[in-house]
DNA sequence: CATTGTTACTAACCAACCCA
DNA sequence: TGGGTTGGTTAGTAACAATG
């Protein structure tokens, strides 16, 4: 017998709701759907009644998640990656390309790598819609990864990624670097990232100079350390690729230290395909 | 403290489409 | 062809934050 479904759910108004939660907003949702901010709400509201569940909290002026509307996001989103997937593989069989290249990267790496790998895709797919977000680390990127947001992240192979496929795409080593302004690096002090783990560093330092490195500052972000370092403020510990955005300022000292190897992947949620946009921007990444 | 801008809501309405 | 449905708009309102 033929079922018909009462309320089936409406992927537009999903998409809607999913955009919304992932822009913090609704009057963004709106605007990146191209309607108005009153089609979202309202959009959002029929969503609510087709799912029999309350998904957002309001607020003068702003939204929260509920619990239910915390499981909708998810499921929801998983549905609307599943259908682009699907449109994805008519669009390859029709020889045509492709879905949203959707992604997220931490600070550094967006500030130091990603240009013109960015650029290489735009020129190559000029038509693929980019949703790329820069935040703060690894734990952030797995949580968007579980809530769907993005297709796959960029992230420091650092932690527990369990749940989760890597492919690693870039590898380096740490290094310590100073303002090329300043003669004497023996006199600067030692700028360090926090709350990384710097004890090769300073095992290496105390084997080497028999007495422990002078700390100035310990800082939460390797662009900052390397910002301070090339004001002079001290020498700085961080990965090489932070370094050549800025060679014109920075130069490596104490090379004859061995620092520990950085290793940078990519990750997706394990057992889901990832788009072929996705799948072209990390080819680009030949180790 | 008044003003202005932003964000979100509801109500009323419109245009396109579908179907009996 | 007229009524229902769907996906949208505009208008009006309210709460809040920033600013002078």
């Amino acid at each position: 017998m033929l079922m018909v479904m009462s309320n089936p759910i409406n992927l537009l108004y999903a998409k809607y709701f999913c955009d919304a939660v992932r822009l913090g907003s609704i009057t963004a949702s709106a605007r990146a759907n191209f309607v108005t901010q009153s089609a979202v709400s309202q959009g959002i509201s029929k969503l609510e009644n087709m799912l029999k569940c309350t998904l957002l909290a309001r607020h003068p002026n702003q939204f929260r998640l509920t619990p239910g509307g915390e499981e909708a996001v998810r499921g929801l989103s998983e549905l609307l990656k599943k259908a682009d997937n699907l449109q994805d593989e008519l669009a390859e069989n029709n020889g045509s390309i492709l879905g949203d290249l959707s992604f997220a990267c931490t600070h550094s790496f967006a500030l130091g790598l990603i240009a013109p790998y960015l650029s290489r895709f735009r020129l190559e797919n000029p038509r693929t819609k980019i949703n790329f977000q820069c935040i703060g680390g690894p734990t952030k990127i797995m949580h968007l990864l579980k809530m769907g947001i993005i297709d796959f992240g960029i992230a420091p192979k650092v932690g527990d990624f369990s749940g989760f496929e890597q492919t690693y795409i870039y590898q380096g080593s740490y290094g310590l670097y100073r303002s090329s302004q300043l003669q004497d690096e023996k006199e600067l002090p030692f700028i360090l990232p926090e709350p990384e783990d710097t004890t090769t560093f300073k095992e290496a330092y105390l084997r080497e100079y028999k007495k422990e490195p002078e700390i100035f500052l310990k800082v939460g972000s390797w662009e900052v350390v390397a910002n301070l370092a090339a004001e002079g403020l001290g020498i700085g510990y961080f990965p090489d690729y932070v370094a050549q955005k800025k060679q014109h300022i920075l130069i490596p000292c104490y090379q004859n230290l061995l620092l520990p190897k950085y290793e940078i992947c990519s990750l997706h949620l394990a057992g889901m395909k990832i788009r072929k946009s996705s799948r072209i921007f990390l080819s680009y990444f030949q180790l």
